[in-house]
DNA sequence: GTCCAGGATTCAG
DNA sequence: CTGAATCATGGA
């Protein structure tokens, strides 16, 4: 493969400060699946059609670009939130009233939801089911490379809806996805005739959204809020998976709760910037450090038989 | 070899 | 409606 020509690093000016551990977190947390590290603490990802270089310099985070490739500091700052909106929504968030929130935003100090495309956001979570980070990551690089444009440097973008519907079985089956592959496929097969998917869905609420997406193969409730948060921008959606259950269920005491219920929780708790506080308290019970205030010792706690949630409509 | 993963789907009750 | 079995794959 041949090397990469990058340009020289630049500062990249954000409206607030992010330390090098949060940076890490906010690229290769689970947010995204794009984004690598050659050398310790550079990281090298792709969005949309843009290829960069970023890392937490002495004097705030500097990025570059490649030489030829289209990269300015204007995507790479929507993309990391710069203007510093997701700020005033940490605000909003009861922190004061809440200990274990206010411990897992300290642990990842300026963690922001990446603005992510539409696209990448589905493909990813498409990808996502059973399957850990690291993992993900590994498939959605093998379908880039397998079937996505070119963009130098030997990376590439994502395949489109089109190309992956076009996508041969035995492509499909190169890129580890398991039985993600029918997921793929059907979704790309009902998306590739509507180039303008991500323009509709974005016009609906997020109620409606949520459930448009869930009509999609593969997307189920988890997947669809993934995707509505992250690609979407519905800092109100709240993702329940392994890891949220685990957190809401020891450090909250809501245990044998079902997703559903902890989503509904969460929404109400949490306010306006629910999946932000998601992902503070995602990272949190993934790095283990997270309060545990009503935690009992393991051979105490049993899942208690779920309480049976209201009826609606 | 076994276990499990930022779950979704299908099926039985 | 809820709960359980099943799904394909690879890393730990």
């Amino acid at each position: 493969m041949k090397a990469v020509a990058w340009t020289a690093w630049r500062p990249l000016r954000l409206a607030d400060p992010v330390p090098a551990q949060t940076l890490r977190e906010q690229l290769d947390g689970g947010q995204a699946f794009r984004w690598n590290t050659a050398e310790d603490g550079v990281w090298t990802g792709v969005f949309g059609r843009t290829v960069a270089g970023v890392r937490a310099g002495s004097n705030g985070l500097e990025w570059r670009g490649v030489v030829g490739v289209s990269t300015t500091e204007a995507a790479l700052q929507s993309y990391l939130d710069a203007a510093g909106g997701q700020a005033g929504l940490v605000e909003t968030l009861p922190w004061r009233s809440d200990a274990v929130l206010r411990a897992a935003i300290a642990a990842n100090p300026g963690l922001r939801i990446l603005r992510q495309d539409p696209h990448e956001a589905l493909i990813g979570f498409l990808c996502s089911s059973n399957k850990r980070i690291l993992q993900i990551r590994q498939m959605v690089a093998q379908l880039a490379t397998t079937l996505g444009e070119p963009l130098g440097g030997g990376l590439h973008a994502l395949p489109t809806w089109a190309q992956l519907a076009a996508a041969t079985d035995s492509q499909l089956k190169a890129c580890a996805l398991g039985y993600r592959a029918a997921f793929l496929r059907g979704t790309a097969q009902r998306l590739q005739s509507r180039p303008h998917w991500a323009e509709e869905f974005q016009a609906l609420t997020t109620a409606d959204l949520l459930s448009e997406l869930q009509g999609l193969p593969g997307v189920g409730p988890k997947v669809a809020a993934c995707v509505a948060l992250f690609g979407f921008g519905r800092l109100e959606s709240f993702p329940v998976d392994t890891w949220v259950v685990q957190a809401l269920a020891g450090a909250y005491g809501f245990h044998g709760w079902a997703p559903a219920r902890l989503e509904e929780f969460g929404r109400a708790h949490f306010g306006p910037a629910a999946g932000l506080a998601q992902q503070y308290l995602f990272a949190a019970a993934r790095a283990g450090r997270l309060l545990q205030p009503f935690a009992l010792p393991a051979e105490v706690v049993k899942p208690r038989p779920k309480s049976r949630g209201r009826a609606r409509r």
